[in-house]
DNA sequence: TGCTAAGCGAGACGGTACGTCCCGTCTTAAT
DNA sequence: ATTAAGACGGGACGTACCGTCTCGCTTAGCA
């Protein structure tokens, strides 16, 4: 969850609640026609109608603000249990589409630039846009390993980044959202797998490995 | 290719050909220490010893600076064919990932929030960081089906956008880049499939949604 | 005098009494050290180790607790009656000169120009700086005219206006404070006057202005 | 003489005159309404329709500004040679009184003020403001003394600090400034001097240092 | 070979936005 | 009831950098 940093104490003047909420309202209008990184922390302050201080006091810099604001537009429904694995993954899908269809991708885009320079962001854009998609999406997949459609072996982070990675690759690059189709299309390959025949190819691999490259794919399952 | 913009007509005095190389090179010792967007173009100028509107002429602006910069860095080498289908892709996840590992993430990760407001931009990344190790893995896709090892009707743009993301995805915000093993898990699960028996999975789905959810899986495949 | 504005009433919880002492000692040491604008409130009630609140409790503003601060410095001496006025009005001078300095002059200029947007100020300051100077040597002239040895119809008023601003002019914006040597000589001009014959130059005035200026010189002797 | 900071070399784009102009315009009306210190460069900025960058190109801060401002007002012209030494220097008073009347008093103060801690503002407030009205001054003294209306012995330099003190004086200290009855009054004191027979009280002077303060009057004449 | 026009280099300009300092005030807890 | 102290809302600061304009110089092509 990503909201205003806290004041130091207890003591002192309380905030103006107002001034937060007006501030990440001008947030969001500004976003809808701006692009990200023409929005001027002075421009959100005068549509607020309050001063850069006040926002500065409440969040450390753009980013956080952006974040912030967008916070307040992303929430994460739990996928149902329909009893029926490939519905469950279909609707979870789209749980992380949902997650991404409120906000305009290249403001995702940029945000995620600037984590990579700010591990204190970093971590509240994981808890905030990242984690409750993928938590949610987690749980089904637990149902489904238990019921017995997944293999047992199956490596649910593994499959979450795959799952999560396109869906964020694709709103936040793409020319447009991953559509149903596409979505159900991704499960597939997920699912089913590209190969033929897996184990035939592992079994060729290793004959071939042999010969020339005998230390990689150290994680190949035997 | 990224390259600097033409000059006008063919008369006048001609541009000083070191002045394009100093930029590209200050450009590029600027992005080893400092994240994107603090590199000012006034500190490139400076650092090549030249002026601003040297560099304007060239270049459009910031984003266009950086990716010629970055392109005189980028060379993604043919994966092998080696006549193993595991070992080629594994060469091939090694060419995503090699194109990541010489540029830091971040700065393509900007890049790209740029090109949402600038489609000449945007096509020019496209030609220069996205399609040659798009391609280059393309072809070992192309070479699996020919071979026989990957069904026919597999969607190779949504196997190429799985991979291109999770490796994006990772070296962008994981905490590190995907490992060599991380990379043979994932072309398992894509190979193989998480599925126990996705035909039977599918079956349920459709039959559930007969009664359901009718509408839904637009282009799950029969 | 200049002090702390008193509590309102009697009752409630006293002041910390320390705290007053604390906050003109710290002023002053920052004077020392700092122009008068930069002195800031904040970084006084830092070094006094006390809060905002409780030196604007005290003092209305700034200038009132640097005149505060600056009065605990000031301390005028009485000029003795020596009996010879040329000595006598040599001390005088001299009270003006201490006045300067124990006090940065420009601490004073400064001041003084505050003083015309508040009227209470510039009674506070008339009384504490310049009116205990004024009344010393004031003193001095009444022995002076009534030993003889000034004009009956000098106007004292004026005369120490000469002298004050003179000290003044040189203290606050002269390259070095005023010498003895220089007082001397002021002295000398002011008793002794410039005139070969006064009398003889009023009277040709007067003969000229008849012709061609006979409003000009309102408040001439006659 | 005050005016704009010069740019650094003949190179470059050229500077709008019509900005320096409306600063200077703006400045000056501000200063009619609002004390000196309340007045803000952002203000004039915003009045002059312009930058404060803009502006800190022109002069290094706000006193260099205001100084520059209120040069345009002053123009100090030379005091006429009537052949009447009296009336020469009632001019020449009111030459003085002239160049003070057009700007508020506190004005001077507050930049007098500030001169203090910045001499290159110091050496132009004295070119400016002081210099013009005692040169003009200084020339009616030359003609008095050439004419043997003065003594010739007569410390022309301490004479026009009398006077410039005390036109100063009244003017950036006093409740008005000096009227033309007490300039003449002030002429009177200075050249006729206050002393009834100032060599009596040399001369006593004298015998009582003999006595008790030896080494005082170190500059007294002889 | 000299002239002309175009493009280049560099510097400064006008202006936006930054992040911060400090102001004067309000609020809570303590005395 | 009034203090002490912390935090707040906000005005203004001086600066970094942007993108552009202007200049003088360099060069190529034409006479």
């Amino acid at each position: 969850m990503a909201t205003e940093r806290a004041s130091t104490t207890a003591g002192g003047r309380p905030r103006d609640p107002r001034i937060g909420d007006a501030v990440l309202t001008a947030t969001l209008e500004l976003l809808e026609t701006s692009p990200y990184d023409a929005l001027a922390i002075e421009e959100v302050a005068r549509r607020a109608e309050t001063s850069r201080p006040a926002i500065y006091r409440r969040w450390p810099g753009r980013a956080h603000l952006v974040l912030a604001a967008i916070a307040t537009r992303l929430a994460v429904p739990e996928p149902p249990d329909t009893g029926c694995t490939l519905c469950d993954l279909d609707e979870g899908f789209g749980v992380f589409l949902e997650a991404y269809r409120t906000i305009r991708p290249e403001i995702l885009t940029a945000l995620y630039a600037e984590c990579a320079a700010d591990p204190e962001l970093r971590s509240r854009y994981a808890a905030t846009v990242v984690d409750p998609a993928r938590a949610a999406v987690g749980r089904t997949l637990e149902r489904a390993v238990a019921r017995g459609d997944l293999r047992e072996e199956t490596d649910r982070d593994l499959l979450l980044d795959l799952v999560g990675a396109l869906v964020h690759h694709r709103a936040a690059f793409g020319e447009h959202h991953l559509t149903g189709a596409e979505a159900a299309g991704a499960i597939e390959m997920l699912l089913r797998g590209a190969a033929v025949d897996y184990d035939a190819l592992l079994a060729h691999s290793e004959k071939v490995e042999h010969i020339g490259h005998p230390a990689s794919h150290p994680g190949a399952p035997h």
